[in-house]
DNA sequence: TCCCTAATTTAGGTTAACCTAAAAAATAGG
DNA sequence: CCTATTTTTTAGGTTAACCTAAATTAGGGA
């Protein structure tokens, strides 16, 4: 069996390209590969050869190809590294979608399994639900009356439903004004019941153990 | 010219190493590249031959390369990308340094301008200054003795200095707290002095201009 | 059923990116 | 300053990924 990562680009964008095509479990035609990859009739023949001998589709002359298991197991994962690079650039980043597409389409070939599984959990929610929460970025539609909106610019008396936060340097900031921020001593006099007492230049206070382990403490 | 996304990754390689063991401006060797990239010599004179036609290397047969100004600018180019690269991957995804490295490393021949521009404001601070302020995660390392640790793993009266905090998730708990969360309604109540006075469900408080601007409302 | 056309494959060519082995040039030591 | 060694280049080969043009096959209509 031929492992995801020795595939080389071409390879993943023809496995990834007939799985597009692939309705039902019909076979799918050397003509139709070659308009959608843009790619020259024989050019086609000659990958769908090879990916047959890697044992990735089931290849028969003159009638077209289909996925194998394996070949299936590639697509798939192609194709969800595709939608979270895709989710990632338009969603935090505010790319394009466009711009995005392009990209995602050439960066989902060097993903590893690691960096998929960590940018999937960094996304939040499984890639169906789409949900809004915790999204740093946002892109606010020009074209349609305003329907988002920072509170900076909210209307006085105006009343609305929450739909996200930024979160970048807001926890630090409110630390911050508590002394504890990067490079300020600080001690902690106490831990009793998940409860931890500290001492900063600022005075005393206490902080939840689950927001403690958040903080690094180099001695 | 070589317009720079005309360059396969394989010539961006050869350019971002010649760039890596370029000191003052010294040539540099054939015999050096080859050990750097795991080429063969004769395989790295032909590519820096093809950089010299492409006007990216001033090559001198026998007598190695240095980059031309075109080909410094590429140089940079990819040097940037890797390392708001490796940046996102460790700092936001909490990759590792290793596979962070190889995986930025590939992916640095597939980002556009765009795409730079916007994880580069994504991330933050500019490349150079390498603050460890806002940093979303840290690399523990088992070897050494723990000079690192959570402050929930403190011991009691022990002293340190705060190395950095983590952020994900903890000023939406606070915000939570105070009722400005994904889906719940608030009204603005009013806005003096670039403070923002708020009611929410869990009564009334105030934030102000620059937490306010990242806080999203759907009328 | 048989032929014609459209689809497909084969044959053969190119380029980039690699290789090995042989030739050539630079350099270092005596 | 001349040779021995090291470095570099050239020559020639391979593979993947593309191409064009020619040959082949499949399938539909008379």
């Amino acid at each position: 069996m031929a492992s995801m990562d020795a595939l080389s680009e071409s390879a993943e964008m023809m496995i990834k390209n007939i799985n597009e095509l692939a309705a039902d479990d019909k076979r799918v035609r050397t003509s139709d590969l070659a308009a959608k990859t843009e790619l020259k009739p024989a050019t086609v023949t000659e990958m769908i050869q090879r990916l047959g001998d890697l044992g990735l589709v089931d290849y028969e002359a003159y009638h077209g190809v289909h996925l194998t298991k394996q070949g299936q197991h590639v697509a798939d994962v192609i194709e969800h590294r595709f939608n979270i690079l895709e989710r990632f650039l338009t969603e935090i980043l505010g790319v394009e979608t466009n711009e995005a597409s392009e990209v995602a389409c050439r960066m989902e070939h060097v993903l590893t399994r690691d960096v998929e599984h960590k940018l999937t959990t960094f996304l939040g929610v499984d890639p169906k639900k789409e949900s809004e929460l915790f999204c740093h970025k946002i892109n606010i539609d020009e074209n349609d009356s305003p329907k988002y909106l920072p509170l900076s610019n909210y209307g006085k008396g105006k009343k609305g439903t929450v739909k996200l936060i930024f979160e970048d340097e807001q926890l630090s900031k409110i630390l911050n004004e508590q002394g504890i921020r990067p490079g300020n001593k600080i001690m902690l006099k106490n831990n009793d019941n998940n409860v931890y007492s500290v001492e900063t230049d600022k005075g005393n206070f206490s902080i939840d153990r689950k927001t403690a382990s958040k903080i690094i403490i180099q001695n």
